[in-house]
DNA sequence: TGCTAATATTCTAATATACGAATATAGATA
DNA sequence: TATCTATATTCGTATATTAGAATATTAGCA
């Protein structure tokens, strides 16, 4: 679906719906104005399981919300897609 | 949930997960384009049935992303939530 | 009052999402 | 190679979402 200006309304729904979950939402957050970080140590903030961080990660990449990369045997996330830090720095 | 800054990360994970339905992201974003919409108007410039439309009107104005008032025997629905209005300013 | 146009609600079935538990995999390093 | 650590996947169940169809409600007006 299209707008008059163009504007890719489903990339940007996919976006949204991949930004509606609470803790998505906060990984995605923290991700914008912190540095980048990797699996275990977003479970350990967050208190919530390794599985279930796993999972919303794999949300969030598929949404081409988050990015990542491996580093030794860590795998850090980091947010590249400018459409989502533009969002993500509305937020106050 | 709350973020370093206090945002409220529940309110943002609302206002996203209304968003993120591609109909209902049509309608907020032309709601923030263009002037204030009734129902049957929407219903037709979309191609969705008036039901549907209303249905996803209800979950706009749970999440407060609009509101609407009574004109005459129509309703209007506009947008004034300033985050969500920030949200969609950033959509190119 | 009775009719009409506009909008909202209810119901149902199909589909999608969420999450915990268990398990699998991949890569680093001894 | 064997092992350890970090991360990903699968499975099952509970819950939520979606859309269409039918119906109900509301307010204006003849």
């Amino acid at each position: 679906m299209k707008t008059d200006k163009d504007i890719d309304i489903n990339e940007y729904s996919e976006i949204f719906k991949a930004l509606a979950h609470p803790t998505r939402l906060t990984i995605a957050y923290n991700l914008s104005k912190k540095a980048e970080c990797n699996v275990s140590k977003m479970s350990e903030c967050l208190g919530v399981p390794q599985p279930t961080v796993s999972q919303h990660l794999t949300i969030l990449k598929n949404a081409n919300v988050i990015t990542g990369y491996r580093n030794g045997n860590q795998i850090c996330y980091k947010i590249e897609n400018q459409k989502v830090i533009k969002i993500l720095e509305q937020m106050v």
